[in-house]
RNA sequence: GCCGGUGUGAUGGAAUUGGUAGACGUAGUGGACUCAAAAUCCACCGGUAGCGAUACCGUGCCGGUUCGAGCCCGGCCACCGGCACCA
């Protein structure tokens, strides 16, 4: 019988439907696994070959682990507002809930296609208003909690997009959806302070599992650093408080720079003697995008403020003050103190502007160029501190401060609020109404979910007002506070708010009451392995631990972190290692191979295509590999008309060494040398003939990554149940081992030949037949001299000293 | 600039973490089967020299530690990713 791959995979896929094969249950004896992948965005162009890497490489963990008797929840679902489909509906004049419906349903053809052990029933979408109803709760929950606010400030805009992007959202100063220039632009936003909760963020990385890079990506977004705040007088009679990390170089300051946008700029405007000038560079460095700013990094510019001085509290110096766009608005306090000889900005402007440069730790020559190298310094010209090492005068100077009342030891953090409102239609509406009266009212829980209204145009306004704000009808409400007239919020939120908690909805995805039942929550948290894209570190991944701490804190999840453990793929590029795109046409249709060449070849060659977290390119040729080795085990099958329960004494040892192998590779996302085991394992019992128990254990071991042909095999050969759902083989440590070994002889370090002896024989009997080869002797009697030494390393090698 | 990572045959990549470098797969070469092709099977497949046994060289480059280094240490080079005036 030839491998109809067509036919048996969709037999399958019928069958597993049917007897609900991958249904998690709530609850129960067994162990839980709850494995988790980044739900897709259904765009239009349907699912890619790069969401088939990390979803087979989980479903492959996700059926090793329930096929060990565990209940495996391992869900899917739809990440579906976004901006993609509403431009979409505004070309082509269509719904986008109609555009999202129809890519989903082409997303979900595709995955199961590809053999997924989902559990369909828990499916979501989080344009589901069953779904974003709980979304909108959360807001409304952080809103309460002092979480969400509104303010005004300059927001990154998208000039393409129309849109107010987040910080992380903006790469290299353009947008990172679209590419276009991102501008500076002052406008009232919804803010969710993440900034609140950027010790513990950092601090609970220590708790979880996730791989170092992650880990890293997110201390370095998070980048607290530590110092203090000084209090500066200055000849207008104002403080200006300055953040600092070099405390100890207290003595060196000897300018002062405050950033454009500083909020004593417009109280000192009138006492400058050269305000003209003053405004006129406040007005250039906000004109500048953020891509101008960083292009112009490095010649430094800036205004010294005729008329006032600032006051060094340490020897009180009179000193000038700046402004200057390389002092930003928005870390710290917007102004620092500057220290020419100890910090390279710093002196690059003081050389500039011809500012004095003190010395005040010894070890370089200042007056040439900045020493910062704090760990080998020594404090100079700086009264009580001379003498004394960095860190100590650090110390010793914040003790001073405190006494004196100027200053404290103070903590910062990079990391920005979290700006959470878009001008856009297809997104959560923000269930918040402002009262003329009343002012900013939250909407009652009782009225969620608030829909969006059905509108003709969904086009953005050029003013940055959301499309919604034309609605009238929807806008002009009342108030629920007051019952008086009132507009509700127009805004919607980002993307990122629907997939902050959907691994939460995954536990519980029908329930009405509540976004997961107390039990399901409890039963099912945390995720125990989530697996995604390294583009998400800083954004859905810390938006999502943001969500899940203020959860817990206020009783609604049971732990502290979502996720147990994260890991990540790397990207699957096109034929020659580039990047695939639609317009290079090199991008790859999962749908197309599996046409070709089944599901099963498709998800073996996207296991063997390489190690898992570094980027890989797509080859052709060797999709056609992994079609041969798939009809060679079918072929192997038909050889195999015995009944046997035991394996043969041939094979035993191959067979315990292969499940042990593919065990742990499993484990570790190796699932390429997983593959090649088995590759192995297939061409062994080919060579020595195979019985009904030997291939029964290759089809179990090949079932998590081509589970339909193993389950068809299995089922032609009358073995009991079905392969995907039976038990994982398992191996004796002691059979692992061969009972006659290659090892190799080594003369002075280099191989000279190899001997075939007993394994685990002792020491003198392998020098003894180390020394007895043929080869080997040779060499040694060519070469002369005696054996001073012998290094056996046990089944492994023997090295021979020679002199 | 700072922080991480990577560098192995023609090629994707292995190497039990200091112990026979190149598993497994592609591609290639030769052969079998075939009228022929596809498919399949067998053999070879890092470089140089040699009919050969074999010898020497070989994991980005230079040096070191070690009986032994792709792996550890020091110094370079190249590429990839993240951050980027964060005081």
């Amino acid at each position: 019988m030839k491998y109809d791959f067509t036919a048996i995979e969709q037999k399958w896929h019928k069958i597993w439907d049917e007897k609900q094969l991958y249904k998690a249950e709530t609850g129960g004896d067994k162990k839980k696994f709850y494995a988790l992948i980044e739900f897709p965005y259904p765009s239009g162009a349907g699912l890619h070959v790069g969401h088939a890497r990390p979803y087979t490489a989980m479903d492959v963990i996700a059926r090793k682990h329930r096929m060990q008797g565990e209940n495996v929840l391992f869900p899917m679902g739809y990440d579906a507002f976004g901006l993609p489909t509403e431009n979409y509906a505004i070309k082509n004049h269509i719904h986008p809930a109609i555009v999202t419906k129809n890519n989903i349903e082409t997303f979900r053809g595709q995955l199961q296609a590809l053999g997924y052990s989902f559990d369909w029933d828990r499916e979501i979408n989080t344009t589901d208003p069953k779904y974003f109803k709980w979304t909108q709760w959360i807001f409304l929950q952080l809103y309460k909690n002092g979480l969400a606010y509104k303010t005004k400030m300059p927001v990154n805009w998208c000039t393409s997009c129309k849109c107010v992007l987040a910080n992380e959202e903006v790469v290299e100063g353009v947008c990172e959806r679209c590419g276009s220039p991102v501008i500076r632009k002052e406008q009232s936003q919804w803010m969710l302070r993440i900034t609140k909760y950027a010790q513990r963020l950092l601090d609970d990385l220590d708790e979880v599992d996730f791989i170092d890079r992650v880990k890293l990506q997110q201390r370095n977004w998070i980048g607290r650093s530590t110092g203090a705040e000084v209090r500066f007088e200055t000849t207008a009679g104002d403080t200006v408080t300055v953040f600092t990390t070099r405390p100890d170089t207290l003595f060196g300051a000897t300018y002062m720079v405050l950033s454009p946008e500083h909020a004593l700029m417009e109280k000192w405007m009138d006492k400058l003697e050269n305000a003209a000038e003053v405004k006129a560079y406040q007005a250039a460095a906000a004109a500048k995008s953020d891509m101008e700013r960083t292009e112009l990094s490095k010649e430094k510019t800036g205004v010294k403020l005729a008329g006032v001085m600032g006051i060094n509290p340490v020897n009180g110096k009179k000193i000038p003050i700046f402004i200057s766009d390389y002092v930003l608005a928005t870390y710290g306090t917007g102004a620092i103190m500057a220290v020419p000889a100890h910090d390279e900005r710093d002196w690059d402007f003081a050389k500039k502007f011809g500012c004095e440069i003190i010395e005040v730790v010894k070890g370089g020559n200042v007056q040439e160029a900045p020493f910062t190298d704090c760990a080998t310094g020594v404090m100079v010209n700086s009264d009580f501190l001379d003498g004394m090492s960095v860190e100590e005068a650090k110390k010793a100077i914040i003790a001073y401060l405190t006494e004196k009342g100027i200053g404290e030891a103070k903590v910062n953090f990079k990391l920005r609020d979290w700006v959470f409102s878009r001008q856009r239609y297809w997104g959560e509406p923000i269930p918040i109404v402002h009262c003329p009266k009343c002012g900013t009212v939250p909407l009652d829980e009782k009225e969620l979910p608030l829909l969006l209204p059905q509108v003709d145009s969904y086009e953005p306004t050029d003013d940055g007002q959301s499309p919604l704000a034309k609605m009238t009808d929807w806008v002009n409400t009342t108030c629920p506070c007051c019952g008086g007239p009132a507009k509700r919020e127009t805004d919607t939120m980002p993307q990122w708010a629907g997939s902050s908690w959907y691994y939460l909805r995954y536990m519980d995805p029908h329930n009405d009451d509540a976004l997961a039942s107390k039990e399901a929550l409890e039963y099912w948290s945390p995720v125990d392995w989530y697996n995604g894209g390294m583009e998400h570190t800083t954004l859905h991944l810390l938006y999502s631990r943001f969500w899940h701490k203020f959860l817990y804190d206020i009783g609604v999840v049971p732990t502290k972190e979502p996720y147990a453990k994260r890991t990540s793929h790397g990207m699957i590029l096109g034929e020659g290692g580039i990047k695939m795109s639609k317009s290079r046409g090199n991008v790859i249709n999962p749908t197309d191979v599996i046409a070709e060449y089944g599901a099963d070849t498709m998800r073996t060659y996207i296991i063997f295509i390489g190690d898992f977290e570094k980027a890989a390119s797509w080859a052709t040729n060797a999709v056609k590999g992994c079609k041969r080795f798939l009809d060679k085990v079918w072929n192997l099958a038909e050889t195999v008309t015995d009944h046997e329960t035991a394996y043969s004494a041939k094979n035993e040892a191959i067979l315990h060494k292969t499940i042990k192998k593919v065990s742990s590779d499993i484990d570790t996302l190796k699932g390429n040398t997983a593959l090649a085991a088995l590759m192995t394992l297939c061409n062994e019992l080919t060579d020595n003939g195979c019985n009904a128990a030997e291939l029964k254990t290759l089809l179990q071991l090949l079932s998590p990554f081509a589970p339909h042909i193993c389950d068809e095999i299995w089922e032609l050969h009358g073995f009991e149940g079905i392969c995907s759902v039976s038990s994982w083989p398992t191996y004796d440590e002691a059979k692992c081992k061969d009972s006659e070994i290659d090892m190799a002889v080594q003369v002075n370090g280099k191989l000279r030949g190899t001997i075939h002896v007993a394994a685990d024989l002792d020491n003198d009997s392998v020098v003894a037949a180390a020394t007895a080869d043929e080869k080997v002797s040779a060499f040694l009697a060519r070469l002369g001299g005696s054996i001073v030494k012998t290094i056996v390393v046990k089944n492994k090698l023997v090295n021979l000293i020679v002199k």
